[in-house]
DNA sequence: TATGAATGAGTGTTCATTCAT
DNA sequence: GATGAATGAACACTCATTCAT
C-alpha cells in the first residue's frame, strides 16, 4: 500500500495546485480532497495542516523550476536561457505561484519550503549572472527585482487572467527593460 | 441626518480600503465597522454586501487616478506625465489595489464601478498616447499589457512588500522597456 | 435587547451545567446550544472558547456556593454549619462540580475563576475553623483533605449516580471521620 | 502465532491501562496501538471497539484487586485486612479506576466485565464482613457506601492528583467513619 | 436610522473504525 | 495474523448576513 500512498499523495499535491491556484488562500481543503478523489482525512493524514499542504505543493512547483533552472544554465546561449527561464517562471507561475503569496505572512518559509527557496534563487542568480557577463542582461539589475516583476505578472495574469497575446507583450517589456539600452532583446516587439 | 448617513459612508470606505489593503479578502466586515467606528448594521445597511462594499471602495480609488490621470494630461511634459502616472498607479495600488483582485471572480465589474473602471483606462489611455506622440513610448504599447504589468507590481508589493528600493527598480525596469530601444528614460537606472 | 442577552446567557449557562454535569468534558457545545434554545454561534458569542464557558459555569457554581458559605458562618451552631455545607458542596457538586475535573489540566484556573475558588476556599476554611474551635471537628483536619473528599463523592455520583440514601450514608462516614474519636456527630448512623 | 497473540494482547491492555488512566477518555486508541508498538488496526483486531478494550482493562484490574482480598481474606487480622484492601483499592484504582467513569453511561457493564465485578464485590463483602464481625467496623456498614466512597478519591486523585499525604489523610478519614465510635483505627491521625 | 445580538452554513482538524496488502 | 492507509462523522470555531430594539 505503499504504492497507493504515494499515488494519493501525488493525486492531492495536484488537486491542491488547482484549487489554491484558482481560488487563492479561500479555496477549501475539503475542495481538494474532492477533487483529489479521496476523503478529507486522507489530505490531512498526508499534509497534517491546511499550510503544510500548501508548503509541500510550494516546494514541489520550486523544486521544478530549479531543475529547468540548472538546465538552461548548462546551455548554449546565455541570453537566450535568460529570456526563456523568465518566461517559463511567469507562465508556469501563473497557475502555480499565486500560492506564494498565501504565505507571504510568514516572513521565513519554514523548513524544507525555504531551502527549496533559496536553491531556486541560486539556480536563477546564476542565469543571470551568465547573461549580464556576455551583455545580454544590464549589469546593475538585482535578482531582487526580477523576482519581483516575476511574481508580479505571475499573479496578476493568475488571479484576472489577460489574453494570452497580452501577457507575452507584458513580458516582452520586462523582457527590454532588463536589456541594456540600445540593445533590444531579439524577441521584443519594437 | 442625510450628513451623519454621509459621514458614516466615508468612514466606512476609508476603513475598508485600509483593512482590505492590509489583509486581502480575508479581512472581515466587522473590522471594517469597528475601525469605522460603527456598528456591522450600519455597514451592511449602507453596502448590502461584502461585494458590494469591496466594489465602492474600488469606485472611489478608480475616480481618484482618474482625476489624477486628467490632472496630468493638462499638464506640459507627456513624458513625464506618463512616468508619474504610472508610477503613481503602481504605488497607490500597492496599498489599495489590491481590491480588485478579490472581484476576479466576476469577469465584469457590475453597474457603476464598471464605469468607472472604464472612465479610467480612457484616461490612462489618453496619457499614454500622448507620451508616444512625443516617441517618449513605443508606438506598438498597447493600454492592456500596461494595465497588466501596472497589476502586477501592485499586487506583488501587496502581497510580500519588498524592500522600496527594489519596488523603485522593478518600475524603472517597466518604464525603460516601454521605452523605444535606444532611448533610456531620464530617471532609469543605466 | 441588553435583556435578551442576559437571558440567553443565563440559558445558556443553565444548559452548559447541564450537558457538562452529565457527560463531562464530552459533552459537545452544539449540545449545549440546542438546549439553550439558542444557535452555536450565539454560545461562542457570550464565551468565545469552550473553556472560557465551562470557567463562567464554575465560576458560577463557586460564587454561589461561597454565599452559602458566608450565610453558615453567620449561624448560630457552628458544628450544624459544617455538617450542612460539607452536605450542601457534595450534593449540589453532584450535578455540578465535575466541570472541575475539566479543568484540571491547567493548574491554574485562569483570572476570575482562580479568584471564585479562592474565595471558596476561604470561606470553607471559616466554617472548619469555626466547627474545629468548638471541638465539632478533629483540630489535625485540614481544608485540604476536606476538599478531596468532597469532590471524590461529588465526582463519583455524578458519572454513576448511587440511590440517594447510599450518598448519605457515604457523607455520614465522611462526617463521622472529621469528627474527633469518641465523639460522633449527631446525625451520623451508629 | 497463538503465542505472539497473546503477548499483544497483554501489551495492549498495558497500553490501555496507562493511556486512559493518564488521560481519561480523552487518551486515542491510536496512542495506545503506539504504546504498544503495534499498528493501529491491531488492536482493534483484539478489541473490536473502544469501548471493549476498555471493558477489557477494568476486567483485568477486577481480577488482580478480587485476587488480593482473597488473600487478605485469608490473612491473619481482619482489621487489617480491611484497612489493607480499602487503602489499595483507592491507590491504585487512582491510577486505573478512572476506567469506570468510562463506562458510566451504560448501566450495565456487558458481559464477563459484570461477572467480574460481582466477583469483586462479593470479595469485598467478605472481607467487610470479617472485618464487622471483630467490631473493626461499624454493623450498620454496606458494601455500597464503600464503594462509593472508594470510587470517590480514587476518581479524584486521578482527575486531580494532590499531595500524596492529602490523599492518605483523607483515607484515614474515611476508615476513622466507617470505625464505631470511640474506637479510631490504629492508623488514624488522631 | 443605527445598533448589537442572533443566526447557520462553512472551515480546519481529530478520531474511532474499515479495507487492501 | 498484522499492518498502515483511508474514511466520514463529529467538533470547536468564524463570518457574512438578518432581526429586534
Amino acid at each position: 500500500m505503499r504504492q497507493d500512498a504515494r499515488e494519493n499523495r501525488e493525486r492531492i499535491l495536484a488537486a491542491a495546485e488547482a484549487v489554491f491556484g484558482a481560488n487563492g488562500a479561500a479555496g477549501s481543503t475539503e475542495e481538494v480532497a474532492r477533487r483529489a478523489g479521496v476523503g478529507i482525512a486522507t489530505v490531512f493524514r498526508h499534509f497534517p495542516t491546511k499550510e503544510e499542504l500548501i508548503e509541500a505543493a510550494l516546494l514541489r512547483h520550486f523544486d521544478q523550476l530549479t531543475e529547468r533552472a540548472h538546465a538552461l544554465a548548462a546551455g548554449a546561449d546565455p541570453a537566450v536561457a535568460w529570456h526563456t527561464l523568465v518566461r517559463a517562471m511567469i507562465q508556469t507561475g501563473a497557475t502555480k505561484l499565486t500560492l506564494a503569496s498565501m504565505l507571504a505572512d510568514r516572513e521565513a518559509l519554514p523548513d524544507s519550503a525555504a531551502a527549496a527557496s533559496n536553491r531556486l534563487k541560486a539556480a536563477v542568480s546564476e542565469v543571470l549572472r551568465r547573461a549580464q557577463d556576455t551583455g545580454a542582461v544590464r549589469p546593475s539589475v538585482t535578482v531582487e527585482e526580477v523576482y519581483l516583476l516575476i511574481r508580479g505578472l505571475a499573479q496578476a495574469s493568475a488571479t484576472m487572467p489577460a489574453r494570452p497575446d497580452t501577457l507575452d507583450r507584458a513580458i516582452d517589456v520586462v523582457l527590454a527593460g532588463l536589456a541594456p539600452s540600445g540593445q533590444a532583446p531579439a524577441d521584443a516587439s519594437s
